[in-house]
DNA sequence: CCGCTAAAAACTGTCGACAGTTTTTCGCTT
DNA sequence: AAGCGAAAAACTGTCGACAGTTTTTAGCGG
């Protein structure tokens, strides 16, 4: 299998139980990004439950960053608290895909605005570089990945942390629901690869432009038309879900 | 012990607007409901230590579920972490305020659009309730808090949990930076009064008038307006803020 | 063979403890 | 009196443990 782990957990399986010597980075951190990696990927599937003693017996280390890691992939949405206290990867529905698309629209709008008033040469030559890229890509994730670099580099360019705050803790939502739709049916996104680089060539254009009100309008518009392909989503499986376990290979390193 | 100030009394008579069904982390919430209420009320002020033993002892837990309300006021922004891990009461600029005010419009402008396409009667009539309280509140709390009630229900209407979670983290900051000016200048925000009161009929008629995209734009520069006396605002006291020891009356149960 | 209850297993929320750091305190030097 | 640096105090990140719940499992009767 093409596996990638992320996980970036040093020795403790050949040391049975060292006391750590030292090396003592946030445990908390790694294990959210291996986790987050887990769920997108699709390792960890939707209604998966995400018990704290697993994931701790998993990852080496106490129940505490284990639950600081749940928090943090709660804050960005790909698992969900139950009200009893329990932990499971979420899972999408079309109307969550609705939801996103249009907290994405408010937030890059909002972005775009701003980023265009202080739009420079340097910002254009990025992204069409970024676009060329792009009509090259071979692969989905590649295009993903492009495609995604572009939306953030426009986040932190308005020059508003608070929005670009907001935008992160719903940008994982989004990756997910590319990647699950991508697994579905691949070829419906390729499609779409000319449409979406002109699309993002007219965003270029408006953000270039120096009209704040033109970008606002037109990252709006280029959202909703590269997130059209949702009515083919739909999410089955919510049981029989791997457990935690399943995802022993990336937490091993 | 001079002060002897109520625990946390965040309202409850219009709207109680925390269900509360089954809180998960217990006496997590509790300690971050009255921090945030230290906070905003200016028990606590910008610059303040927030160390977790401190406040464990001072509510008479464990560092656990002060860990956790920590977190829980960071995701807000109502605290900031250090590098080192420490925990201060974040302080506001000016900057600040044009990021709040940014992302309001952003959230808001969005859920006015997808509230008017669902409006009632029944949500005019409440619309029109809150209003009528505007014109006849005595107090600025009264005021600000009739205000907030106002925009947090357009945002529940509008149907998508996201961009109200969205909401639900610049609010508290909102709330603050309104705090603080009303300190720091009680006149200036009874001026406005009226002028707040026919900006917010006009609101109203834009989200009853089935026309989303003027709900939208109606909702953007209602909130740019009524966020103008920004300028008034500054805040100094960075350091020799109260420690947590200040706020020992509102930690008691 | 199915449904139902009771015991067993597993999990969450919380606690106290410890090692390594960061911040304070305080005595000494200039 | 200001400056400096080492010892002391306080704090964070992490760990293991325990009580109360929730979920599973297992046994029993129909």
């Amino acid at each position: 299998m093409p596996d990638r782990s992320l996980a970036s957990r040093p020795e403790s399986s050949a040391a049975p139980q060292t006391p750590a010597p030292r090396a003592r980075r946030n445990i908390a951190r790694e294990v959210a990004l291996a986790l987050r990696s887990d769920i997108i990927s699709g390792r960890l599937r939707p209604g998966s439950a995400l018990a704290e003693p697993v994931l701790a017996r998993l990852f080496g280390s106490s129940r505490a960053p284990i639950r600081e890691a749940l928090i943090e992939l709660e804050r960005e949405g790909l698992v969900q608290f139950q009200t009893t206290g329990r932990t499971k990867v979420r899972s999408f529905t079309e109307t969550d895909f609705a939801e996103i698309r249009d907290a994405r629209v408010a937030l890059e709008s909002m972005a775009a605005r701003r980023a265009a008033e202080n739009w420079t040469p340097a910002d254009t030559a990025f992204i069409e570089r970024n676009i060329d890229a792009q009509s090259k890509a071979s692969t989905l994730a590649e295009l993903s990945r492009l495609d995604i670099e572009l939306h953030e580099y426009v986040m932190k360019h308005s020059d508003n942390k608070r929005l670009l705050a907001l935008w992160q803790s719903v940008r994982w939502q989004f990756e997910m629901c590319l990647a699950t739709t991508h697994r579905l049916q691949q070829k419906l996104a390729f499609k779409p690869r000319n449409i979406s680089v002109v699309s993002h060539r007219r965003l270029l254009a408006a953000l270039a432009s120096g009209k704040p009100a033109l970008a606002a309008e037109t990252m709006a518009s280029h959202i909703e038309g590269s997130m059209e392909w949702s009515s083919s989503y739909h999410d089955s499986d919510e049981d029989k879900a791997p457990s935690a376990a399943a995802v022993q290979a990336n937490a091993q390193t």
